[in-house]
DNA sequence: TAAAAATACTCCATAGGTATTTTAT
DNA sequence: ATAAAATACCTATGGAGTATTTTTA
C-alpha cells in the first residue's frame, strides 16, 4: 500500500489527481486508482466527489496529518 | 516484502525450507522462491546451500536478531 | 539411494497505461 | 463547453502451485 499512501498523500497536498499524477510520475489513471483502493481498504471515501477538484475529507485530513507529521 | 520476510524468519528458525512452508502453509516451492526474492534484494546469500539441510548464513543471523527481538 | 531444495512450467491476480466517458463548473 | 476524474479495456508482471530435476549426505 506504500505507493497508494504516497498518492494519496500527493493528492490532499496538490488537492488534484492529474497535478499529483504528474508529480509522481504516473497516469492521472493510477492515481484515481490508487486512491480507490485505499477507500475500499479504509471502507470509507477520502474524497468529496461532489465538488471538482475533489476535497479531501475530514478523514483524509486527519490520515493526512499522521502520514506527514 | 512482508510474506518474504516471515518465510525467511520461519526458515531460520525452522532450519528447514519444507518445514517452513508447513507452518507456513505454502508449497516448500513458494519459500524457496520467497528466500531467493530477498536475497535478489540484499544481492546477498541468506542460506549456505553446501550443506543440507542450508544453513543460515552471519548475515541471516544478524538480519533474523533485527527481525525477532 | 533418500531427503530436501531448486526449477520449469502454467495459471491467476493485480497494477498500470491508453482511450474514452462522465461530471462539476 | 471545458477541464478534471472515472472507467472500460488491454497488457505486462509477479507470485504461487504442481511436477520434476538436482544435489547433499
Amino acid at each position: 500500500m506504500i505507493d497508494e499512501l504516497k498518492s494519496f498523500v500527493a493528492v490532499v497536498e496538490e488537492a488534484s489527481l492529474t497535478r499529483a499524477a504528474q508529480k509522481l510520475c504516473v497516469t492521472q489513471s493510477a492515481v484515481s486508482k490508487r486512491i480507490h483502493r485505499l477507500e475500499d481498504v479504509l471502507g470509507a471515501p477520502l474524497l468529496d466527489r461532489h465538488s471538482k477538484p475533489p476535497r479531501a475529507t475530514a478523514l483524509a485530513h486527519r490520515i493526512h496529518e499522521h502520514a506527514v507529521p
